[in-house]
DNA sequence: AAATAACTGAGTCCAATGGAAACAGTTTTG
DNA sequence: CAAAACTGTTTCCATTGGACTCAGTTATTT
């Protein structure tokens, strides 16, 4: 977890390192664009960059952490949100980093489970948080900002629709709820819909809590 | 695909087989359970079995496959809803979804990505859709359900809190939204909190989209 | 009843994986 | 200059998923 924070001292004894931990994360990235998260090796890394595996070692403790170097600069830095509306702001947020996702599908894969975690998630997290409306708990916040988070992961892992398709041609009477809902999705327009009806449900859900939260307050401060 | 549909066909030549598919998921389960999925590998669930890791492959095509099967046991059937409510019973589905994970936590892992879905999983699916409330178009439910099951799934992985509380000690200051929040959490009830209140606003943010067309449907009826 | 064809599980072999350990060469520090 | 620390390479290992072969078993066919 400390080279994800702590970039290398400078000013050490030896030779001066050939390579850098970005160098060889971007090179794990260009390889996992192109081939998925399978494809990434330390050899095949290695070999991309022109070295032998064991020289990553003396970079990385080991592939997880790679994985992890990959995952913080694959997601970027958050996008500036514009002040006002919270609600515009927290889509931007979400729409930004679904196209993160979008661009390096296997960052979904990377950042599941419980793993270190770097300045740059922890700044996407920052972000959605500062702007998030007034009258919620902290753990409120933190719990708004999973469900969002939540809800763009499930959009880009989408396991169901081409399988499901598959599935359901040899078996549509056994479930008649899905093939009717189906029969309606053909004509759609993919990610994006489901995208955005996701979120405003959540965030139509978000607000309602927030203004019945400060007529309760304002109540409150006329009645006592 | 097709095992996860078709049992095997009997009346067959040659010897009776010593094993069984379930049998097989079965012990996989029991070692990803105790070890995570990771230590699923078919020497090691061929070992448990007594046998060799090359006669599961009588039985499997691989160990992709063996997931899948894996993933359709351990999901289980999904729960009988009670009529009435739909909220009570899109709850009572979330609350069955997030305990087949707790039990079976790799399943999140085998569930990501594209992948062949098997009758349980349909069966899963199709018990949130029919109990979806009118007003919804076909591709808006599955949506829905879609919003529904992502947010179980992003309970369930929870990257964060760990993982966020062991970077924040030596960085708080940087990030100082996260800090406010974090503060909150530490006296509350884990997953459970952060699983009710997002479903809460979800399920809120559904209703008023439904009663919002309902009330624009009677409208619409006494206009014309 | 006998022959055949299909099937079984075991055994051997392989390439690729992540990683440990020892290596020779290079640079800074004492 | 010598020693310590660091570099990248080399060699080695266990484990992985899987292809292929083989002897043995059994239901079907003749």
């Amino acid at each position: 977890m400390d080279f994800l924070w702590q970039e290398r001292v400078e000013g050490r004894r030896g030779p001066k390192p050939a390579l850098t931990l970005d160098a060889i994360a971007d090179v794990a990235i260009v390889v996992a664009d192109a081939e998925g998260l399978a494809a990434v090796s330390m050899q095949r890394v290695a070999a991309d960059l022109g070295y032998t595996k064991m020289a990553l070692y003396r970079y990385l403790p080991g592939k997880s952490e790679l994985v992890a170097v990959m995952l913080e600069r694959g997601l970027g830095v958050p996008p500036e949100l514009p002040p006002g509306d919270w609600r515009a702001a927290l889509t931007l947020w979400a729409e930004s980093l679904i196209s993160a996702f979008v661009a390096h599908p296997w960052a979904l894969e990377a950042s599941a489970g419980s793993r270190p975690v770097g300045p740059r998630e922890l700044g996407w997290m920052e972000a959605a948080l500062s702007r998030l409306p007034d009258g919620l708990t902290g753990a409120e916040r933190m719990d708004a900002v999973a469900v969002v988070a939540g809800h763009v992961r499930s959009i880009v892992v989408q396991p169901g629709e081409s399988g499901m398709l598959a599935a359901l041609t040899e078996h549509a009477a056994r479930f008649p709820a899905i093939s009717a809902a189906l029969a309606d999705i053909a004509v759609r327009g993919g990610h994006d819909q489901a995208f955005r009806f996701g979120l405003e449900r959540i965030l139509d859900g978000l607000e309602r809590l927030v203004t019945q939260r400060k007529q309760a307050s304002v109540k409150d401060s006329r009645s006592g």
